[in-house]
DNA sequence: CCGATGTTTCAGTAATTTCTGAAACTTCAG
DNA sequence: CTGAAGTTTCAGAAATTACTGAAACATCGG
């Protein structure tokens, strides 16, 4: 491994925590070094900071690619293929969501509804769906609220952000201004948890 | 393996997000299992029914014990360990994102707060430098964010996540009410790409 | 078309992770 | 104390996953 001093830390965690994701070592490697660089790197540059064999730098290449976490560009001039990591952190959130939804949410989801559609034979049975059910309920309630975050601007985004916690009280000022048209109980629900942070 | 069908695809799924997850198979299963069985079940009912040995099972509970996704019984006059998965849908979630915080995400920030201590010795350091920078910021951010999220009620969260997109006109409403006394320029910038959803 | 430069594929090997069965340990009733 | 019922540990086997080097493939300038 031939990298900064300050980039190894860096490169080396970002290693291990792919080991944690279900994605490689390599693969986490080749992305932290892609994203503490200035310049595009091509796959010989990767295989000299990491110390890796030439192939493995090419399959985690077309894994992150995969991913959309890695770009390919070319210079004029130069056969060769760079390579280069997204520059905006929100973009780059944004796109991880988005690919671990369709990979990993959606046929969850779509086995859940399966599973659903069958007919309890049995008192086991009924309880395994009404559990299938719940879980079905709260990841589509949650992804579907993920799709909307998603939309919003990061400007957007971060005023909400900032606002933490704060929220309860936009609702509740919802509420009052509106007249409360839609699920009062829910803001008397929270009054008996939240208190006034 | 032997398990009601309607249980089977469920279990064998989860087994598979497992191992995409650097949960192990194996914990992925017996998870699945104790989540849809309406009694607790001792470590002998998971290897009957998963078909996996019984010091499989018993490491498997270990883990999710950790994890606090499964809790631990006893039943008077009965001197076995009984098994079972939390009731709450929401309360799963919340313990979920609470574990993987305290185990990927605060080493992460501690490694990056580490790294933004170090003098930059090289331009290319103080790239890398400025990028971890940002890094840290966004995951500080959402972190934070999160966190207060998770301090709400179920039926406070509910209302927010039914609220979807919408939260924008929440938040131009408080502008408005408020007297826009912070980050006006927020909401401007996300009627460009937002439009009237 | 040729050779130079660069990329991808893939079969075999290495490393890691998971799983098992046997043994050790624990707890309790009699 | 003894043995029955239950649980945990752990060394080695099995399975999976990652990695390599060599060969095949692709693209380009001349």
């Amino acid at each position: 491994m031939n990298l900064h001093p300050l980039s190894q830390a860096f490169v080396l965690h970002f290693g291990e925590m792919g080991s944690r994701w279900g994605i490689n070592r390599t693969v986490g490697q080749i992305y932290a070094a892609l994203y503490v660089s200035r310049e595009a790197l091509t796959a010989d540059d990767l295989v000299d900071r990491l110390g890796v064999s030439r192939s493995n730098v090419s399959m985690g290449l077309k894994e992150l690619q995969s991913w959309r976490l890695a770009r390919l560009e070319h210079r004029p001039g130069d056969r060769r293929e760079f390579f280069s990591a997204p520059e905006d952190v929100w973009q780059i959130f944004k796109t991880l969501a988005e690919e671990r939804q369709r990979r990993e949410v959606d046929p969850t989801l779509s086995m859940l509804r399966d599973a659903l559609l069958e007919t309890a034979a049995s008192p086991e049975d009924a309880y395994a769906q009404e559990r299938m059910r719940r879980m079905h309920e709260l990841i589509e309630q949650i992804t579907d609220w993920f799709a909307e975050i998603r939309k919003l601007s990061p400007e957007t985004l971060q005023s909400l952000m900032s606002l933490g916690g704060k929220v309860v009280k936009l609702l509740e000022l919802k509420e009052r201004v509106l007249g409360g048209r839609r699920a009062p109980d829910a803001l008397a629900a929270n009054e008996r948890d939240q208190g006034d942070a």
